[in-house]
DNA sequence: ACGGTTGATGTATAATTATGCAGACTATGA
DNA sequence: TCATAGTCTGCATAATTATACATCAACCGT
């Protein structure tokens, strides 16, 4: 019952095209362009791709145009980690060296994050250390250190 | 034309606070949530604010249940909001007593939490103490401290 | 090949959300 | 005070989305 599911696959690679190109209005709107690619299908289906897809609906401010639009979930707000919500609260400041990690945070908050650290369970962690407003992060291998560096600067930055 | 927009703005406060607490399915459901806190307002006045407040329309994967929920923008962290996610992420418990509240924390997050408190610019709110573990919180009058206390912990939810 | 099962989809319609319009209220200026 | 303008809201309803049901095709084990 798994073969070649692609007509489906495609249609909905195609729906992630569209509503990245710009912004759709409704379910019919969407079902008329994936008409024009080529996709026959009705709202129905679109409604239930949306679905399978976890599309979210974002409500525009600017009342002229539609109301509404379909965006990707990534793309949209997050619906982060305990540990994301957590780093991009607190985390002031990030530095590395050979396989540790210096967190900066705002005073009183590192050990929550060191406990946060750890119970995202990353394999490349060994372990964590929280005082008051630092925290020492400890990772397997010298070389991906740096990579988890960037994991917890791109938790921050995009706010 | 905008003197004392209280009810309105009190009330999007309050959708906030829901949305956040729990799952939301429809504007009915809210509409009818935010009766029982008295206000009382149609699904259409629901339907206005959530265009307001910007908020979004999760699809839910699991198909039991709803199948989408209203969660808060992440983007912008206004003050009200960062409140809000730290007390979701740190608050263990809220007790009050004529115009305190004392709220229980996770360890280490206290100062973290009556920042924040302190930030969002309260009225009701005189000041706050934070120790450790525990915040307290001095409200204006006894009479309102109780739905003060209930608006931390419709914050709370489940996240 | 055949009955049973699963997945995908259309149809029709139920459920939900958005909005045009009007009324109530407030503030402002003459 | 009165007229005017703006905001907020309910009501009724239009617009949109979700879903129960039926159908069809592919697949599976016998």
């Amino acid at each position: 019952m798994e073969a070649l599911a692609q007509p489906k696959t495609k249609r909905q690679r195609a729906i992630l095209s569209l509503i990245a190109a710009r912004p759709i209005h409704s379910q019919d709107e969407l079902a008329l362009l994936l008409e024009q690619q080529g996709y026959e299908v009705t709202q129905a289906t679109v409604s239930r791709d949306i679905k399978e897809l976890g599309l979210l609906k974002v409500a525009l401010k600017g009342g002229n145009g539609g109301t509404f639009k379909y965006v990707e979930p990534t793309v949209g707000p997050a619906f982060a980690s305990r540990l994301h919500r957590v780093v991009s609260e607190v985390v002031i400041q990030a530095r590395s060296s050979l396989n540790q990690i210096v967190l900066r945070t705002h005073p009183g908050t590192a050990m929550m994050l060191a406990a946060a650290i750890d119970n995202a369970g990353w394999p490349e962690v060994l372990g964590t250390i929280g005082g008051d407003d630092t925290v020492l992060v400890i990772c397997e291998k010298p070389e991906t250190t740096p990579m988890i560096k960037q994991r917890f600067e791109d938790m921050r930055g995009e706010q």
